[in-house]
DNA sequence: CGGGAGGTTGACAATCGTCAATCAGAGTGG
DNA sequence: CCACTCTGATTGACGATTGTCAACCTCCCG
């Protein structure tokens, strides 16, 4: 793959990898991909609920989220997105969007034809089969995301999503687990954990004072005993599925 | 697929062949899978969270739901699932499974080897690529529960649950949109919910006096008028990825 | 007839939400 | 460099949806 360094998918065949045993012609396939660069700024849309999306997007820099409006205007996250992750494979299939995609900070993302990865699915199972465990991935993680939302109280439910960044942002190389940067708001946590800001606030105070983390400024978070916090937070790394290496990023 | 009528895969054929254009070899390859059926009583486990599953399983009678367990000891119901749905490609594919799946009633599964589905994948990509689809969609619905769980209030949660019952019901031929009998006791609800039993009675109590629900027993639930009921409960079938004749369903 | 699971109800408690004011920090124009 | 502004963070007082506890009832089944 030589002929391929530039590829802005190099991050793709990186992430699939793991799932497949992938040779030479599979790893081209990715690169080979059509797809187009965009710049994204902050808050813009990657997909609309309700409407057709015709691409899929590899996340290459910024963050992003997936949400859901209900009846009342209320919004619920159901998940974040990193430099590395593949996006939205989950609408593009399935035709009409049953979710919002959104920036959350300034990115760039390369977009690719939704036909152009079935084809690539079709022609090469291998890959195909990666791209699948991909979403299955995803899927654990929504199934995480509901018992966190269902079944647990504000303080373990923000734990919990504090643990998750800190491992996320580690693998993807954004931050050391123990010392990381928010990319989002108090209010994106509420929409995350299906609370109010004001909660939010109290609670990220509370854990405050029992030094399971620490902030310079609010959004940037100190852990102190990782286990600690992820005692609180009911934490198992178990769902995120990590290869052997990562999930050793569990232990601090 | 003639000499194929007794196969106890059929229904899988059927579930899959919407996502996919196969032809004949595919059918008989899925058909072919090799499998053994076995039958599961009330609450017995079709997999276990940290076990390591090997099989996925086609839920031929009967129905069975995930869950996981946190901290407290309380239950978080994550999905049900009834005939035809094919249980556990989510837990099996991944290794360690990352939640529970047991029985709710006596059911009737056939049992195939994990690798067996693996190598069908790769093999026949058309049905991979369809069996990736039915796992999209079950994601899609994680999501839903999600945004029940998080952002809406009991009665609209439990409203929204009654509709997506009605609704699969119909479409798995197992009663009529209006008219069918729950297949759980009101702590299931409760766990599918995020509430307490004694919280998900008192709303039950409240949907009928609205004259959103009636009940003969306490698990025969009729709905008056449908699209009154889909109103309370913020539903939208769209998150089902129906086929198209069977959301008309919806319009009753 | 006895036992058990599950449904129903009431009284009371508490987690979390609402409302509203104030504060802090980043960016902007003069 | 300083006012100005905007977004987001913080805090307090109060309210309410939902949970807890506990009793009792109902139905099914051996």
């Amino acid at each position: 793959m030589s002929d391929h360094d530039e590829s802005a998918l190099l991050p793709m065949v990186r992430k699939l990898a793991y799932w497949g045993d992938f040779d030479a012609a599979d790893q081209s396939a990715i690169l080979d991909l059509p797809h187009r660069t965009k710049r994204i700024e902050r808050n813009g849309y990657i997909a609309r609920e309700r409407e057709t999306t015709t691409h899929s997007c590899l996340l290459l820099s910024g963050f992003a989220f997936r949400h859901k409006i209900v009846v009342d205007g209320a919004r619920q996250i159901l998940a974040i997105h990193m430099k590395g992750d593949l996006v939205d494979l989950q609408n593009s299939f399935l035709g009409v969007a049953d979710h919002s995609v959104q920036t959350l900070t300034d990115a760039l993302v390369a977009m690719i034809p939704r036909d152009a990865i079935k084809q690539l699915a079709l022609q090469r199972p291998r890959v195909g089969m990666a791209m699948w465990y991909d979403t299955l991935v995803d899927a654990s993680v929504f199934r995480e995301w509901i018992a966190n939302v269902g079944r647990r109280d504000a303080h373990t439910r923000v734990a919990h999503l504090l643990c998750e960044f800190s491992l996320r942002l580690k693998v993807a190389g954004l931050g050391k687990a123990t010392d990381y940067e928010l990319p989002m708001s108090q209010e994106h946590i509420a929409d995350c954990t299906g609370l109010t800001p004001v909660h939010v606030n109290r609670t990220l105070k509370l854990l405050e004072k029992e030094n399971l983390i620490s902030r310079r400024t609010s959004r940037s978070i100190r852990i102190g005993d990782w286990n600690r916090l992820a005692d609180a937070g009911d934490f198992d790394t178990n769902y995120l599925h990590l290869r052997e290496g990562e999930s050793a990023l569990a232990r601090v």
